[in-house]
DNA sequence: ACAAGTATGCACCTTTTGGTAAGTGCCAAA
DNA sequence: TTTGGCACTTACCAAAAGGTGCATACTTGT
């Protein structure tokens, strides 16, 4: 238990305790990316930490590329996963907006570790990256 | 900037830059989860940082459900991003095992604060994934 | 001789995910 | 009156991810 990604309960159980924890999950890790997996999950909680609430139109311009239906579907799971609140003041024009919930503050802090590594990382993840991506799209 | 996922790079850019920080990522956050994704990634860099080097055959065992095509696939991936290191022992019958790479074990860190979350809130998380995944299965 | 274990590879298929383009109802500005 | 913004919704489609099952080449156990 020097460095390991973490104990998910106990110190140190028998490796298949963590594969069995709950209904679906296989550890804490498991249960917490499952909620952020999906292309722009991190991006948007890391807009809403940042920008606290924020309009529809807003995130979306600030979250580039992403297409309205994906967006959509993102936020609603998101709100779905009690991260993010969603506050319709059902005024016309609609007025719609975004912020986190306590528990979405409690996965951002969460995140910022990662978010860190990847910046101190990023250098040479994008350098493998580069090159994976360079061969996949010429010779497939 | 008192909660939010982390600054990029410098401590309050205008939201934009965060868009734009190398090639492909828009982020730290972006860069990290582009190489943890993976269904099984996680679980393989959280036993491998357990259990030190192991053979494939026991990984395999230990991660549960994932088929060879997969984990192979995986393994190669993360090796290939450099958090992996596999161990060929050109003996035969065939004997491999693979480890974490300083980066890798860097990595395995950086998501302790990730699977604590998770274990904290799996409760809360199950529940609403418990739903989900029933209307989902019986009414589609 | 035959089954099983070792670490993969390959062909094929299904599911999941994400993307495009169009449409909705409503209002304000041009 | 046309245009555009708002916050979506829908139908349809393409790509990616993951899964199944069989094959390999060799050895050990029965």
């Amino acid at each position: 238990m020097s460095d390991p990604v973490s104990a998910p309960t106990r110190p140190s159980p028998p490796v298949q305790n963590c594969t069995r924890n709950l209904p679906g999950f296989t550890c804490g890790l498991d249960a917490t990316l499952r909620v952020v997996a999906g292309k722009w999950k991190p991006l948007i909680l890391y807009f809403l930490a940042q920008d606290g609430p924020i309009r529809y139109g807003e995130l979306r311009r600030a979250v580039r590329d992403v297409s309205d239906k994906v967006l959509i579907q993102q936020l609603r799971e998101l709100e779905a996963d009690g991260l993010v609140k969603r506050t319709d003041y059902k005024e016309v024009p609609p007025r719609v907006d975004y912020s986190l919930t306590t528990l979405g503050h409690s996965l951002a802090q969460a995140l910022v570790p990662l978010c860190a590594w990847g910046t101190e990382h990023m250098a040479e993840v994008s350098r493998v990256f580069a090159e994976r991506e360079g061969w996949n799209r010429k010779e497939g």
